[in-house]
DNA sequence: GGGTCATGTTGCGCTCACTGAAAGCTGGTA
DNA sequence: TACCAGCTTTCAGTGAGCGCAACATGACCC
C-alpha cells in the first residue's frame, strides 16, 4: 500500500505522519467493510480488522471509538459543515429549504465517484448495503445519526432564534431530516445506486414539504430549477 | 413486594408462575431505572441492577436481551399491535393519517396514570428525563426506535400495496414517523410533561401534513373533538 | 400428600468490546 | 546527532452478553 495516492494533493502535501494516520485510518475502514461484506458484522471481531490492517487492536480503537464507527463513522468536520450549511445556507429561505440543500449537496459529495474520506468510488454503496443487510448496523446507524441529530436541532435552534426548551420544532425537523437521509440511504442501496442519492433526498425533502401525501412523487420528476432531471 | 397488585385484573387472574415472571421483570425495570437515574447509566452494571431486583445477573438477561432494553424496551405485543392499528386503522382514509390516529392513541395509552407496563404512574416520564439526559441513552433510543420503524415499514407497505424495494415511500414514512415520535417524547420529557404527549404528538404530524412549515402551531390550539381540522 | 414434567433460575466459563497506563518506536526539529 | 512529541504496542482489567449444565419451583395428575 502506497500512502500517497488517491488524494488530488491541493494542499502542500501533509507531513508523513499526518499521511501515516490517514492512510492507517482508511485502512481500517477498507478492511472493516471488506470483512463485514464477507461474513456479517457479528462474524468479524476488532482483532480480525486489525490484523487485517496489520495493526494492534488498541490502535483500531485509538481511530474509532467502536467496531460499527469504522463503518460509518462521520467524521467531525463533517458533522461542522453541516452544521455551518444549515446556520448560513439561503439566508432568509424558510430553514426546511436551506436543510434540503444542505443535505442534498452532502449526498452529491459522499457518493461521488471519489467517494467520502477520498476512498475508493462506490465505497458509499458496498457500506450501505451492508448496513441494509443487518439489522444490527441498521440499529446502529440510527444511534449514530441521532448524534447528527443534536448538532443539526441545535443550528436549527440558532438559525430559527427558538428555544429548544419551548419549542419542539427545532429537533422534530432534526429528526425527520435524520430519518429522511437513513431512509433514502438504505434505499438508494437497495436498488444499487441505479438513481442518484441527492436525487432521491431532493424528492422526499419534497415529499415532506408536500405534507407526505401518499402519491407523491418519489420517482424521478421533471423539475426545473436545480438538478437537471430526468423521467424515468 | 406483593405479586398480585396494580393490575385491574379484568382477566382471570394469571398463574402463579406468570405473576413472579412479570413482578420480576418490573422490578428489574423499576431498580434498572432508578439507579441508572440516581448515578447515570454509565455507572449501573446489569450486575447492580440484578442486586438490586435480588435475582442473578444471569436472569437479567433472560429478561432483557440488553443493559439498555430494560429502560425502554417494547414488548412485542405492543409492536404488533401498532403494526395491527397501521394495517387496519381507519381503512379508506391516508396512511399518515392512520399512522397518526394509532400513535397519537398509542401515546395516550403510554402515558397514562398507569404507565405502560402497568408500572407506577409517571413511569414513562421519568424513563424519558433520564434517555434526555445521557447521549448515550438518546442514541440507543433511537436504535431501538430503528426496529419499530421496520415493523411500521412494512405494514405501512402492505397497506399501500406497494414494494418496498421499488418504492421508498413506506420506509421514509415509518423512518420519519419514528423520528417524531422521538422528539415528541423527549420534548415532552423536557418540559416535566406539563402537555399530554398524544397532543404534541397529534400537533407533530398536524404540521408534518402541513409540509413542515416553520411557523406551524406546534403550541398548544384549540381543536374540537375529532381531528376537525383548524388553520393556524 | 407425592411424583413427574415443564419451566424458570443460577453458577460457570467463555468471548469480545473497550479502556487506562506504561513502555517502546518513529517522525519532526534544532 | 540528540531530543522531544506523538503514535503504537503490550498488558491488565472491567463489563456486556451468551451457551450450557445443574438446580429449584410451579403446574398437573393421581
Amino acid at each position: 500500500m502506497t500512502l500517497a495516492d488517491t488524494a488530488p494533493a491541493a494542499e502542500p502535501r501533509a507531513s508523513l505522519r499526518e499521511r501515516k494516520k490517514l492512510a492507517t485510518r482508511r485502512s481500517l475502514r477498507r478492511h472493516a467493510l471488506d470483512l463485514v461484506a464477507q461474513r456479517g458484522f457479528m462474524h468479524v471481531t476488532v482483532e480480525d480488522i486489525a490484523e487485517a490492517a496489520d495493526v494492534s487492536p488498541r490502535t483500531f480503537f485509538n481511530y474509532f471509538p467502536s467496531k460499527e464507527a469504522a463503518l460509518f463513522g462521520a467524521d467531525p468536520e463533517r458533522v461542522a459543515a453541516l452544521r455551518e450549511g444549515v446556520l448560513h445556507q439561503a439566508p432568509g429561505e424558510p430553514a426546511l429549504d436551506a436543510l434540503r440543500q444542505v443535505l442534498v449537496a452532502e449526498a452529491r459529495k459522499v457518493t461521488s465517484e471519489l467517494g467520502d474520506l477520498g476512498g475508493e468510488p462506490q465505497e458509499m454503496l458496498r457500506r450501505m448495503k451492508v448496513v441494509r443487510a443487518d439489522p444490527h448496523l441498521r440499529a446502529a446507524q440510527s444511534a449514530h445519526m441521532a448524534n447528527i441529530e443534536s448538532a443539526l436541532a441545535e443550528a436549527l435552534a440558532e438559525r430559527l432564534g427558538k428555544d429548544p426548551a419551548r419549542d419542539p420544532y427545532p429537533a422534530l425537523l432534526a429528526s425527520i431530516a435524520g430519518a429522511v437521509i437513513r431512509a433514502t440511504t438504505v434505499f438508494w442501496a437497495s436498488t444499487g445506486g441505479a438513481e442518484p442519492l441527492d436525487q432521491l433526498t431532493d424528492r422526499a425533502f419534497q415529499a415532506l414539504a408536500d405534507g407526505m401525501p401518499e402519491h407523491c412523487s418519489l420517482r424521478p420528476v421533471i423539475r426545473t430549477a436545480a438538478p437537471g432531471k430526468d423521467e424515468e
